[in-house]
RNA sequence: GUGGAUGUAGCUCAGCCCGGUUAGAGCACCUGGUUGUGGCCCAGGUGGCCGGGGGUUCAAAUCCCCUCAUCCACCCCA
């Protein structure tokens, strides 16, 4: 079944998308853009492939992703360039690049793409995948972070997702972090003979990540260790508890995951995931946080920001999982059959027509029977096919025939082009 | 990068354990049953380097080795 002599196949981790499915996606894409365009989001493209040190700066060098995940060549003149693996450090490059800090207000900015991480491919994880995000840069209002929040849970809902649920935490900003990790470190050193070699090298270099380690025994460790949610300054619990009550006034239901980690290293403050256990192993959706320190890592001035992005694939998932059923409405189509000996300028010009009026022409394009154009048309599911008969022709007639009912008759083609509306109706 | 499962017709799969006629089924596709009429039904037909390579054997889809691919899980993440 697999390959025929001579074909070339799809590049590992990626995917063909196209009808069924294809339906779907721009379903929820559109359905994304309009949620966004109703809480004030602009549309941003950013390139797909970026100069690596933007990635390695933002996302952070010793992450799983930087270290083995991204698709890094060199161009022509041996700069190195990467294909993105996620969208904010290409939204806060834009936003540096373009000056946005000058437009009015605060930066708020909606994409939608492909994204690329070189990582084994399972079920809701695919080296190319596709995510839809968004990005509010300039304030350090905790109202932007409820609003995040509550905008993709109202897009959940408007897609009629369920079993879903939201988990926050606050990773802290560099004051009570740098204390924490004192912490955090002395915890680690204490307890190295016991953990994992994984654990121990984070330990190291990332020691905030060790908390992700699925080794239940690190796990049970852990149980102990000091969390930075419990450590977090003045102001950073003071935003944490804002958030909460912000989305207990909204009605928002969440909960709190102390163990909570982003991948990224760039986050601070706020984090939050929406979980579907429809997912399979990679359960997360969609996922966030603030990154305050970010745009100034990236040359600009101390800027903050908060931003999500959500996995189309696992949207998908997740929607198939339930079975809800989706049926893109669409225009009535008419299957045009020929019978007998034919000038094909007759059929083309029908088409025109059909197609002038708001409706989807078919036709067979290869010399078939009667009978299997008919067949074809009850295939492609036509609501209608004329048929174009020499008989009727002669008399500048042609016969409609309701491929629903089963029933036809003889019109006059002028009168059928000049009333087509009213020969098309559509029965629901 | 590690582990497990699976690769047979366009699709879903049987056959493999226990080697032995021309490798099967359902669906799909094509034709006919209707000189120009779909769906349902009936009859017939097209379509397979049995993922690839090597080995064992008189004989391999079937047993052994290697390899590739897909899926699932780990890691990590959307």
């Amino acid at each position: 079944m697999f390959l025929r002599r001579n074909a070339i196949p799809v590049v590992k981790g990626t995917k063909d998308i196209f009808t069924p499915e294809i339906e779907l996606i721009d379903h929820i894409n559109r359905t994304a853009d309009e949620k966004y365009r109703q809480y004030g989001y602009k549309k941003i493209e950013t390139p797909i492939m970026e100069y690596t040190d933007l990635f390695a700066r933002s996302i952070g060098t010793y992450t799983d992703i930087v270290q083995k995940e991204m698709f890094t060549f060199s161009d022509r003149k041996d700069r190195s360039i990467t294909l993105r693996p996620e969208g904010t450090a290409g939204v806060v490059r834009a936003y540096l690049e373009n000056n946005f800090s000058f437009n009015p207000g605060i930066t708020k900015v909606h994409y939608n793409g492909p994204m690329f991480r070189a990582e084994r491919p399972q079920k809701g994880r695919l080296r190319e995948f596709h995510q839809f995000g968004c990005e509010a840069i300039g304030s350090m209002n905790v109202l932007l972070d409820v609003e995040i929040i509550e905008l993709h849970i109202n897009l959940l809902h408007k897609l009629k997702l369920k079993d879903f649920t939201l988990l926050i935490n606050s990773v802290g900003d560099k004051n009570c972090r740098k204390e924490y990790t004192a912490l955090l470190d002395k915890f680690l050193r204490k307890n190295k003979s016991k953990l994992c070699e994984n654990c121990r090298s984070r330990a190291d270099t990332n020691p905030l990540r060790v908390f992700d380690c699925k080794n239940p025994t690190c796990q049970e460790i852990y149980n102990d260790a000091p969390l930075l949610t419990d450590h977090l300054c003045d102001e950073c619990a003071g935003h944490f508890e804002k958030l909460q009550s912000w989305l207990k006034l909204k009605t928002i239901p969440f909960s709190i995951n102390k163990k909570l980690v982003r991948g990224f290293d760039y986050y601070t403050k706020t984090v939050f995931e929406i979980q579907s256990t429809l997912l399979g192993a990679q359960n997360a959706l969609l996922g966030g946080g603030r990154y305050d320190y970010l745009i100034e890592l990236l040359g600009g001035k101390p800027t903050p920001a908060v931003g999500t992005a959500v996995g189309i694939e696992r949207l998908m998932i997740a929607l198939k999982e339930q079975n809800i059923p989706f049926k893109p409405d669409h225009k009535a189509q008419v299957y045009i059959c020929t019978a007998g000996n034919f000038d094909e300028k007759i059929v083309i010009r029908l088409m025109d027509h059909v197609r002038e009026h708001g409706y989807i022409p078919f036709y067979s394009y290869e010399a078939k029977s009667l009978k299997a154009q008919l067949k074809e048309a009850d295939k492609l599911n036509c609501s209608f096919s004329l048929i174009l008969g020499e008989e009727e022709m002669k008399k500048d007639q042609i016969v409609l025939r309701s491929l629903e009912k089963g029933s036809q008759e003889n019109i006059d083609l002028n009168d059928f082009k000049k009333n087509i509306s009213d020969y098309l109706k559509v029965k629901n």
